[in-house]
DNA sequence: GCCAATTGGTTTCAAATGTAACTAAATGCC
DNA sequence: GGCATTTAGTTACATTTGAAACCAATTGGC
């Protein structure tokens, strides 16, 4: 991404806004932010909750644990977000009578609610954002960061 | 990104590993952190003061303020990480002479030296993530964050 | 030249985040 | 069955971050 360098010898040369991580982290803030200040401001919901839901959404009475694991959250930041949803009333925790430490997480129905508003709102930004790709570049894009994803996984033996 | 639906009628369906906000948070986060330890321990670097020493590596002398647009860092980390980098020595502060607010922004020699041991650093975690890539890929991702990036530029009306 | 408004930068304070310690339940082993 | 270990989740504390207030110097009327 960075320029080669001419000449032999010359020290390398390193161009911030060419760099890769560097321009990745700030699309992605960019772009996190908008739709961040766009939840807060139509739903009260934070990023983190947002997430939340969006997963129970999909597949209702996870455990917190596996909505970790879905969301790339830590289980500090899904225990705050579902006690968060849980004091507005938008989710509701159920004991797991199997395990009595672990509690099954569903949207209550004013959750489901709040979701089927935010769902159409997230998809809207998503089709603003690549609205001017292509079918083909879109799904060149999906590849692109898949490669990159698998490149950056934690547990590449690069990194 | 995200599947289109079947049916008519059927509520909008958002699968959060498919969208693209969320993935391109993730990939981002994941490759910021994995190269913040590496400059953490390395260097005892944050990722700010690293961007800090990279544009007035490339661009020596830069105002507190320059350097915030160039780094799209505000102005308060800006400070900060300036500060942190003085009083380990590695910046300089020079007053303006004619703006006496101002101060124009130098790495030492020692910074010099850091820098120029953590630019082949950073070039090398670059190429990492993206040595599976063509190099049509590699153009192919860069026009397409930079769509990505201006669709999303806080100054697009749909924003 | 003087005062209001702007700009460069730092400080202060509150909120968000991450890490480590912790409680409670469950599992494994003998 | 009893005790050590692991797992689910929360709490407490320290650190990071961001917003707003702030100080100081500069600029723009007039």
């Amino acid at each position: 991404m960075t320029e080669p360098e001419t000449g032999q010898g010359a020290e390398p040369r390193l161009r911030l806004n060419d760099f890769l991580p560097y321009r990745l982290s700030v699309l992605s803030n960019t772009i996190s932010s908008a739709i961040a200040a766009r939840y807060q401001s139509a739903f009260g919901l934070t990023i983190w909750q947002w997430r939340v839901m969006a997963v129970l959404g999909e597949t209702p009475g996870l455990m917190a644990s596996q909505v970790a694991e879905r969301t790339a959250m830590d289980k500090v930041a899904v225990s705050r977000a579902v006690s968060g949803l849980e004091d507005v009333g938008r989710l509701e925790r159920v004991r797991d009578e199997s395990d009595g430490r672990a509690a099954r997480l569903h949207l209550t129905p004013e959750g489901e609610a709040v979701y089927a508003q935010v769902v159409p709102l997230a998809l809207a930004s998503e089709r603003d954002l690549i609205d001017g790709l292509s079918a083909e570049e879109r799904a060149q894009l999906a590849r692109l960061m898949g490669k990159l994803a698998a490149a950056a996984s934690p547990d590449t033996p690069l990194w």
